[in-house]
DNA sequence: CGTCAGGTAGCCA
DNA sequence: TGGCTACCTGAC
C-alpha cells in the first residue's frame, strides 16, 4: 500500500511523545493502534505500508495521521524554531480509551516507561495481531483489565488503582464527551480518577481535537517560564491561547518535542 | 544516596 | 482558589 505524503514527517509524528505503542523495526514502524496494527516507512512524499490488519485501509491512515492537515503558525522566534525542527509533524487523531489510558500512565513518569506499561497492557491484556512477520496487541477493551498478576507484571505502580477505575467506565459515554464543548469535556473527563487538568487536555487535543487544549507538562513549564516569561501553572494555558491563539495546543506538541529534543 | 520523568489526590489555610 | 506533599518505578 503507498499513499501519498506530502510535507509529512513519520518520524517526527511517531517520536513526538503524542502515540506511546511503536517499536522501530528495520523495515520501519510497527505502531499499534486499539485494534489496529500496520508497518510503515517513509520514502519521500510517500508513506509505504509493508503489512498491516486487514482493517487497515488507505483513507483510515490519511486520518489518523492528519495528512490533510495543515501546520500552525509561528508567533515569534521560538515557535519559529520549534516549527522549523519538527518539520512535517502532524497531530494524530487517537482513538478516545486509548488515549485516555497512555495518559494515565503517563503521570510523573517518562516516555520510555510509558511505552513499556502501554505495551504491557496490551501484551497482558489485549488479543495478539499478526502484522507481516511480526506479532503485536490489540489494545484491550475498557472492562478488560484484571486486577491480579498480570496488572501486577506491568509494574505500573501506584497507577494501576487508576487504571481499574478506568477500566470501568462506559466507552458509549467517553465517546459522548466528543459532543461537549471544551469546559464540560474537560470537567467530565477530570471526574475520572487520575485524570486532572494536564492530562484531560492531554485527551482532548489528541483524541477529540480540541486544538486549542493546551497540556502543560514539566517541559511546556520550562518553555512558558523561560521563553514567555509565566510564572504559575495556573496562567500558563490562558497565556497561550493569548500568545498563539486557537491553534495553541498544536503548537504546544511542536513546542514540547522540540524542547525534549534539545535535551 | 538524590533527582527526574508528558501529574494528581488529599489535605490545609 | 492556591500551596503544599506523598507517590511506584527505573534511569542516571
Amino acid at each position: 500500500m503507498r499513499i501519498p505524503a506530502s510535507n509529512f514527517s513519520l518520524a517526527h509524528t511517531i517520536e513526538s511523545g503524542q502515540l506511546f505503542r511503536y517499536e522501530r523495526k528495520p523495515e520501519g514502524y510497527l505502531l499499534a493502534h486499539r485494534d489496529k496494527a500496520f508497518l510503515v516507512s517513509q520514502q519521500g512524499d510517500e508513506l509505504l505500508v509493508h503489512a498491516a490488519t486487514p482493517n487497515v485501509s488507505k483513507e483510515w491512515l490519511s486520518w489518523f495521521f492528519a495528512l490533510d492537515a495543515t501546520p500552525p503558525a509561528a508567533v515569534d522566534e521560538y515557535s519559529a524554531q520549534a516549527l522549523a525542527f519538527c518539520g512535517g509533524m502532524r497531530i494524530c487523531r487517537q482513538d478516545p480509551w486509548e488515549c485516555l489510558i497512555g495518559f494515565l500512565c503517563s503521570q510523573n513518569n517518562n516516555i520510555v516507561r510509558i511505552r513499556a506499561l502501554m505495551s504491557g497492557i496490551a501484551r497482558n491484556f489485549g488479543k495478539p495481531l499478526r502484522v507481516g512477520k511480526y506479532t503485536v496487541y490489540a489494545f484491550p477493551e475498557p472492562g478488560d483489565l484484571r486486577a491480579g498478576r498480570a496488572l501486577d507484571e506491568i509494574r505500573a505502580g501506584y497507577r494501576a488503582k487508576y487504571l481499574l477505575g478506568a477500566n470501568s467506565i462506559n466507552e458509549s459515554w467517553l465517546r459522548s464527551l466528543g459532543s461537549l464543548s471544551h469546559e464540560d469535556a474537560r470537567a467530565a473527563l477530570q471526574s475520572i480518577h487520575g485524570v486532572g487538568p494536564k492530562v484531560a487536555d492531554c485527551i482532548l487535543l489528541f483524541a477529540y481535537g480540541h486544538r486549542n487544549a493546551f497540556p502543560v507538562d514539566t517541559w511546556v513549564a520550562q518553555i512558558m517560564q523561560e521563553q514567555y516569561g509565566v510564572h504559575k501553572r495556573v496562567h500558563m494555558q490562558r497565556k497561550a491561547v493569548e500568545l498563539f491563539g486557537s491553534d495553541a495546543g498544536i503548537l504546544q506538541q511542536y513546542l514540547f518535542h522540540y524542547k525534549r529534543s534539545m535535551q
